[in-house]
RNA sequence: CGGGGAGUGGCGCAGCCUGGUAGCGCAUCUGCUUUGGGAGCAGAGGGUCGCAGGUUCGAAUCCUGUCUCCCCGACCA
C-alpha cells in the first residue's frame, strides 16, 4: 500500500477522550473512530489489524474440529423466552421491534440460537459430538463502556459451542478449545494465562478465562509462572488424543492462577515464592462446560444408542476478537507508539524515504516496495511528500514491526536502513541484503 | 444507575465569572525558502459557540429544559 492513496489518518494529538494507551494509540494511528459510546468504526488500519486476529482465531478453532458458520445479529426475542433468558437478561440487552412490532434483540450471545438450531435438524447420537462456531458482532448495551475497543457495546466475537453425548465427552471437547486456546494466544504473540473462573450466572463446573497481561488491565492476577512455560508443541499432545488432552488440563488446572474475584490467600501462600507473579490483567477468553442448560430447557434430544431419548451437553467458548485489537496493544506499546506483534502486524514492513524529492532514494523506494510485494511481504510505503521525521514518527506510531529507512546519505554508501520497532535496534544493510532480510 | 466533568473550525484548547457579534496552537490550501527524527516566512479558507426555549436593545457568555460525550464507582467478552 502507499500511504499517498490510502485513507491512514494519523492525529498529532490524542484526542481528549482516551484515557488508556491502547484507545489513545488506536485513535491517534487512525485504527478507530468512535461513532457513539462503545461504538468503533474501523478503519482501513485497525480493519487490517482485526482480520489478522479473527483469522488466527478461525484457524486455531478449525485445526481443533470446530466448523465455521454464521448466524445473524439479530434474534427474536421468542427464542430467548425458550430458553427462559428473555426476562432473566437485564438491561444489556438492546431490545427491538420490527415494522410488526414483533419482538426482536440484538444478539449478545448465541447459545439460544445454536442450540434451536442444532435441535431443529439433529436426531441421532451418531451425529454427535459436534462444535460449531462463528465469528459476528454482538452487542451489550455496558452502562459505562469505556477503554476504547475493551469495553464496547459493539464488538466482534468469536464463540463456539460444542454438543456431546455425555459428561465425559463435554469435557472433552473443553480440553480441546482449552488447547485451542492457548495455541491462538500464543500465536498471536501475546501472553494469556489461563485462570479457573467463576462460571457466573450460566453455570457449570469447568470454566476458564484467559487474561492477558497488561498494565491497565481490569482485574487483578495472581498466578504461578509455571503456566505460563507449558509446553504446547509437546509430542502426544493433540486433539485427538485425550490422555495428552487430560494432562494439559491438569497441568493448567494444578497450576494456581486466579484473578481477584476468585483469588484465594490460602492457596496461593502454598504456591513457591519464585513462582510468584502478579499483575493486572485483561479478559480476552473464556470457556464453559454448562452441561445441558440450554439443551434441557429448549428440548434438544437425539435419539441414543439403545432408542432412548439423550439430552445432549453443550459448552461454550468466547474469544473477544475486537478486544484483543485493544489488549495487544495494551500489553505492547512504548511512548513512541505501538509495536505490533508480527502475526498480527497491520504490515510487515513499512518503507519511509527520507527525502520524496531525490530521485535515488524514491527509485531505490519504489524497486524495494515492488520486490517485497512480490515476495508476498505486506509492505507500506510512505511515498508521501513529507519530511522525514514526520513520516519516522508515523511509523513507530503505527508499530510495523520493520521499517526500511531510505535517503540519499545511506545511498551514497549503497545501504538503506533496516530498523526493528520492538527492539529499536538499526542495521544498515544493502537493498539486496535488507529484501533478502525481510523476506527470508 | 449513583457521583463528578465537558460540549466553541478537522484535532487540542482559551474566551463565559464581570453580555457588545469569536480567538490561539496544530492541521488544511497557495507561494517561496528549506529537507536524515514531527521546518521557516508570507498569505488564504474553514465555526448559526450541542440543541430548544427564555431574559435583554444585544447572549458563546445569564436563566430553564434537553441531548450527547468523558471520568470515578457498582456491572461485564
Amino acid at each position: 500500500m502507499r500511504l499517498s492513496q490510502s485513507f491512514l489518518p494519523v492525529l498529532k494529538e490524542s484526542p481528549s477522550d482516551a484515557q488508556i494507551a491502547s484507545h489513545k494509540l488506536m485513535l491517534q494511528a487512525g485504527l478507530v473512530r468512535q461513532t457513539a459510546a462503545g461504538i468503533y468504526a474501523w478503519l482501513p488500519l485497525g480493519w487490517r489489524v482485526l482480520q489478522k486476529v479473527e483469522q488466527i482465531v478461525r484457524e486455531e478453532q478449525d485445526r481443533a474440529g470446530a466448523q465455521e458458520m454464521l448466524m445473524p445479529t439479530i434474534q427474536p426475542a421468542d427464542l430467548w423466552r425458550e430458553s427462559g433468558r428473555y426476562d432473566a437478561y437485564g438491561p444489556e440487552m438492546l431490545r427491538i421491534k420490527d415494522r410488526h412490532d414483533r419482538e426482536m434483540l440484538y444478539g449478545p450471545t448465541n447459545e439460544d440460537m445454536i442450540t434451536a438450531l442444532f435441535r431443529d435438524d439433529v436426531k441421532s447420537y451418531r451425529d454427535l459430538p459436534r462444535m460449531l462456531y462463528h465469528i459476528q458482532w454482538k452487542f451489550r448495551d455496558e452502562v459505562r463502556p469505556r477503554f476504547g475497543v475493551m469495553r464496547g457495546r459493539e464488538f466482534l466475537m468469536k464463540d463456539a459451542y460444542s454438543f456431546d453425548l455425555d459428561e465425559a465427552g463435554g469435557q472433552r471437547s473443553y480440553y480441546r478449545q482449552l488447547l485451542a486456546y492457548l495455541r491462538t494466544f500464543r500465536r498471536m504473540g501475546i501472553k494469556a494465562v489461563p485462570m479457573q473462573a467463576d462460571s457466573g450466572p450460566i453455570g457449570g463446573k469447568l470454566s476458564h478465562e484467559f487474561i492477558i497481561l497488561a498494565p491497565n488491565g481490569e482485574s487483578e492476577v495472581f498466578y504461578d509462572a509455571a503456566v505460563e512455560s507449558i509446553d504446547l508443541d509437546r509430542p502426544g499432545l493433540s486433539y485427538d488424543d485425550d490422555a495428552g488432552l487430560a494432562a494439559l488440563f491438569n497441568e493448567v488446572t494444578g497450576s494456581y492462577a486466579a484473578t481477584d474475584e476468585t483469588h484465594d490467600p490460602a492457596r496461593w501462600a502454598m504456591v513457591d515464592d519464585k513462582a510468584k507473579r502478579t499483575g493486572r490483567g485483561i479478559e480476552v477468553g473464556h470457556i464453559f462446560y454448562f452441561g445441558d442448560r440450554y439443551s434441557k430447557a429448549m428440548g434438544l434430544k437425539v435419539s441414543g444408542r439403545d432408542g432412548d431419548m439423550v439430552t445432549p451437553m453443550m459448552g461454550s467458548y468466547g474469544v473477544g476478537v475486537s478486544r484483543l485489537v485493544g489488549a495487544i496493544i495494551e500489553a505492547s506499546h512504548d511512548d513512541n507508539g505501538i509495536i505490533w506483534p508480527e502475526a498480527v502486524a497491520p504490515w510487515k514492513v513499512g518503507i519511509v524515504t527520507m527525502r520524496a524529492d531525490d530521485e535515488a532514494t524514491v527509485a531505490a523506494a519504489a524497486d524495494l516496495y515492488q520486490k517485497l510485494g512480490a515476495a508476498g511481504v505486506e509492505t507500506l510505503y510512505d511515498d508521501r511528500d513529507e519530511r522525514g521525521g514526520v513520516k519516522l514518527g508515523g511509523m513507530d506510531l503505527m508499530g510495523l514491526p520493520w521499517q526500511i529507512i531510505i535517503g540519499p546519505r545511506g545511498l551514497k554508501d549503497g545501504v538503506v536502513e533496516v530498523k526493528n520497532r520492538a527492539s529499536g535496534e538499526r542495521e544498515e544493510l544493502t537493498p539486496e541484503a535488507a529484501l533478502a532480510k525481510l523476506t527470508s
